[in-house]
DNA sequence: ACGGCGATGATCT
DNA sequence: GATCATCGCCGTT
């Protein structure tokens, strides 16, 4: 069953947290992966410097501005997808504000197999924590592509779906938070959730700005 | 464990 | 033209 939309019609910093222990499902031809989430990061909407939806509405992110329930998938650096769960807007109407939730990490519970062959680059074989460990690691093992990008998460019938877990981290206790991972303003806003103890966490790393690149005469 | 760096292209100013 | 909500590989402690 997937959750409801009312679960994500509230700010991404109310819901990240809840998010933790959910499974995200694809399904595809090929077969199901789902993965139980790990670790998020909330992004608010036009008041957050460090979020797509700061600088207002443009064609790669106009689905934050929609209604809440949907994926937000974008492409980055080249080669590496992400995926957003849109939640509610900040303004007094829809199309205002855009705060959403990135999905940073996660266990692989089901479809191990599928996962590791979209993951798996050389000879050298994965270990189970890393399939889904990094936000671009764990799109790459459900399969997410831009061609996601607006999936409803919350309709049964949707091959993109985020479904309630066996566990609840959220009620034991087990959450932790920090700065965000990569971000290059707000810097020092905890809005970084994880489980505490879970080896699929991905591994904390600051924003480091590329150096130029160094032309020789 | 940690730091540097190249890959690679859409997006925005 | 610069920036990027990243990753994998290689090097050094």
């Amino acid at each position: 069953m997937p959750i409801s939309r009312d679960f994500f019609a509230r700010h991404a910093v109310e819901v990240a947290p809840d998010l933790l222990g959910c499974v995200l499902e694809h399904q595809t031809p090929d077969g199901l992966v789902a993965v139980e989430l790990t670790e998020v990061e909330a992004y608010a909407g036009r008041s957050d410097p460090a979020s797509h939806a700061y600088r207002g509405k443009t064609r790669r992110n106009a689905v934050m501005f929609g209604p809440p329930g949907h994926a937000y998938v974008y492409f980055t650096y080249g080669m590496h997808f992400c995926v957003n769960m849109v939640c509610l807007g900040e303004g007094p109407a829809l199309g205002e504000g855009a705060s959403a939730v990135l999905l940073r990490a996660g266990a692989v519970i089901a479809g191990e197999d599928l996962a590791r062959a979209r993951r798996a680059r050389g000879p050298a074989d994965l270990a189970s924590r890393d399939l889904a460990r990094g936000p671009a690691r764990l799109c790459q093992a459900l399969g997410i592509d831009r061609s996601l990008d607006g999936a409803d998460v919350c309709a049964a019938e949707s091959p993109l779906r985020m479904c309630t877990g066996a566990r609840h981290p959220a009620r034991s206790g087990k959450i932790l938070t920090g700065p965000r991972v990569g971000v290059s303003s707000a810097a020092e806003i905890p809005w970084r959730f994880w489980v505490d103890g879970e080896p699929t966490v991905s591994v904390y790393r600051a924003h480091v700005p590329r150096r130029p690149k160094l032309v020789t005469p």
